[in-house]
DNA sequence: ACGCTAGTTGACCGATCGGTCAGAGTCTGC
DNA sequence: GCAGACTCTGACCGATCGGTCAACTAGCGT
């Protein structure tokens, strides 16, 4: 079963840097070290290995938000944070799936783990921003999330000018800074 | 001089949405109305295509950047709010480059006006977040610039549940909220 | 009428794409 | 020893890729 998590793991580095569409099956083989036909042998298609590569990311957030959602404590600003910060987390542990999900995400609607992948954001939109719907908290939750996911994948292009932050440094900076922009101010002041 | 504006226009639409890698030359040639013949006849290849169909973008904002740079009036709050303002501008204005530069920038990089709108990006942080290099500050520019280009194009995807925003409305939003993230609390308090 | 240039196109090229298939190697239980 | 399942692979397929090229058309100055 090693085989098919080496496959896995190429395949996915791949599709993040590359593009899925830009990605061959025989790139892939060639990175994990395995011929091509032994990718179709493990996996359907290509657009197989690309769902089994990003399911158990897809399933963390899925579960995280299950969490939160039958929690019994409520909604509080304490729990919302709690949740943040777990979503922080699974960014940082499935950067790469986060990433190819959020660039390509439109192009790759369709597959089953994609569109489960969809409603779950919105769900987590809606937990987040709970009833209040105005334009403004719509453009915090999206820039909140497209830039994290952003930042955790090309925004190393340019910034590693001296040198670039540790994971624990990126975590701790995104929980504050992301809680920061998803509650502006309290009590409103524009 | 109409049919290479048409290629042009046609090629940036689908290199934002399926990606560099994923479009044909022959797709594009389809969507404009010619042949994929015609296609190469006004562009030496697919990437000289790329990079004549994103360099206004890439031009626009070293235009801006510029200006502010050459600014005698120091380097004031209200100066860099208003370069701010002027980039959510170039943001709405050239979506779809900004989108290619941003999640397909890393895997073209090589090509002149990639590497060109790397400098920019690079100068932009450095002139917005002044000579404070915290990782807060990284990451805050980080997540503005990738969260609004996010917000601009994929956000899409699962933003319209009601009535997606108007530009104009998307434009206050953006302008408000960016400046925002970026001026976290005037005097840190962390 | 002429030649010249710009624009457009179909035919064609080698390379590579995703995918199929018939084996070959290896290990197990009998 | 042997049967069977599992894993892996090279050869091969039709389709499509980016790119080349010669030919055709339309306009324009002379």
């Amino acid at each position: 079963m090693r085989a098919a998590d080496e496959l896995k793991h190429a395949a996915l580095e791949q599709f993040a840097t590359v593009g899925f569409a830009g990605t061959s099956l025989q790139h892939i083989a060639d990175e994990a070290g395995y011929a091509k036909s032994s990718v179709l042998y493990h996996f359907a298609s290509k657009e197989a290995l690309l769902e089994a590569a990003i399911e158990p990311a897809v399933a963390g957030f899925e579960d995280v938000l299950a969490v939160f959602l039958a929690g019994r404590g409520g909604r509080s600003d304490a729990r919302r944070r709690e949740l943040v910060d777990r979503v922080v987390d699974l960014l940082l542990e499935h950067r790469e799936a986060v990433h190819v999900f959020l660039t390509q995400g439109q192009s790759l609607s369709g597959l089953p783990v994609i569109d489960r992948a969809n409603v779950a954001v919105r769900r987590l939109a809606a937990a987040v921003c709970e009833e209040r719907e105005s334009v403004d908290d719509q453009v915090r939750f999206g820039i909140a999330i497209g830039g994290a996911a952003f930042l955790l994948t090309a925004g190393r292009t340019f910034a590693d000018e001296s040198t670039l932050p540790t994971d624990d440094e990126l975590r701790d900076a995104l929980r504050r800074i992301i809680a920061d922009i998803l509650t502006p101010a309290r009590t409103p002041s524009n």
